[in-house]
DNA sequence: GGGCACTCCTTGAAGTTTGAACAATCAAGC
DNA sequence: GCTTGATTGTTCAAACTTCAAGGAGTGCCC
């Protein structure tokens, strides 16, 4: 949301410190960044509902509650949870606060570093993946897949992929195409 | 993140008021699902940081300047903004009021309603919006845009309208006339 | 062993979002 | 006019996120 020249506007004065004239986007793709935005911002909402209503926490949350699920003995040392999720420690922590408060993970010390913390899911935890697990899934289904042909999941899949590539802290592709 | 079943687990009982037997995804699809949360989520923070650094304001708020400047008389009754945005009218009226502090918009009373407000771009957001839409677009360009093919681009557009079409309370294409 | 730079995670305050509750106004019917 | 029900936008409190410190521990080098 941001795409278009402002409008009946003269370009920025050349006279600045400029990054040059701006190239803004064609009408087709400001049209595609709306829809992407629109569809984002309404999938994220309805899924946060779905969950806050169905498993009293926030999408991101029950992320993490999956994450440790997922791994070796259900526990994941801070930063890798943080990583994993694309969070920063800060959030994790006090995310795990609260789902510690909730009963549905504990932090454990780290026996071989003294400073390290590993989240651990709970076996209530695990139970409330086990109940609210496919009300979600059907969630994500309605909204997305079952929307979709097979071509288009396969597409979407290959261009988030790209997407996150980019945008990942370091990550393979990184040459030096752009300066910052 | 929710979409594989419980790992090494049996399915749900098949004694509650079940929801039938879970569909869960295929491999593909949590495939696809994963890259989608990954891309949105890096996506999203970096423009959210990118924004507040160059404009001092979170991704949101811009657009909503941004729609002001793109309306008739750069102003939008708050309940239409709302949902150009697709957010609530509480979050809108914390958001106008911080932006309103900032000096980028303000608040006038509707004529015709003595409950309505206009939210009204001042020529100093106005301002704020030329200075930073370059950076701003560049952003989303390096991002996306630059990194998919021009058919990728036309197939992302068509996907989210697919999925915003889906999630969206109601508007159809055709009537409501009321509307703008 | 004493610095020194770095990593791991937490904390507190400020900013943002949510959801429920609210006063004011409108609109329609009686 | 009066009542009822919906709409408009705001407010409060609680939850969540961000950002800037900060305490503790580790690794390394001399």
């Amino acid at each position: 949301m941001n795409t278009a020249p402002p409008s009946g506007s003269t370009p920025v004065s050349a006279s600045e410190p400029a990054p040059a004239a701006p190239r803004w986007l064609s009408d087709d793709q400001q049209r595609v960044w709306r829809s992407y935005l629109h569809a984002t911002t309404l999938l994220e909402d309805h899924l946060d509902r779905q969950l806050q209503r169905d498993a009293g926490m926030p999408h991101m949350y029950y992320g993490l509650l999956v994450k440790l699920a997922e791994s070796p003995r259900r526990r994941l040392r801070m930063t890798e949870l943080a990583m994993d999720a694309k969070i920063t420690r800060s959030r994790l922590s006090h995310a795990v606060a609260r789902l510690e408060k909730n009963g549905w993970l504990r932090r454990e010390d780290c026996p071989s570093d003294k400073r390290g913390q590993f989240a651990v899911l709970t076996d209530e935890g695990q139970e409330v993946l086990r109940g609210t697990a496919p009300g979600h899934v059907a969630a994500v289904r309605q909204a997305l897949f079952d929307r979709l042909t097979p071509e288009q999941q396969k597409s979407l899949g290959e261009i988030m992929q790209i997407v996150a590539e980019g945008l990942q802290p370091n990550e393979a592709g990184a040459d030096l195409p752009w300066l910052r």
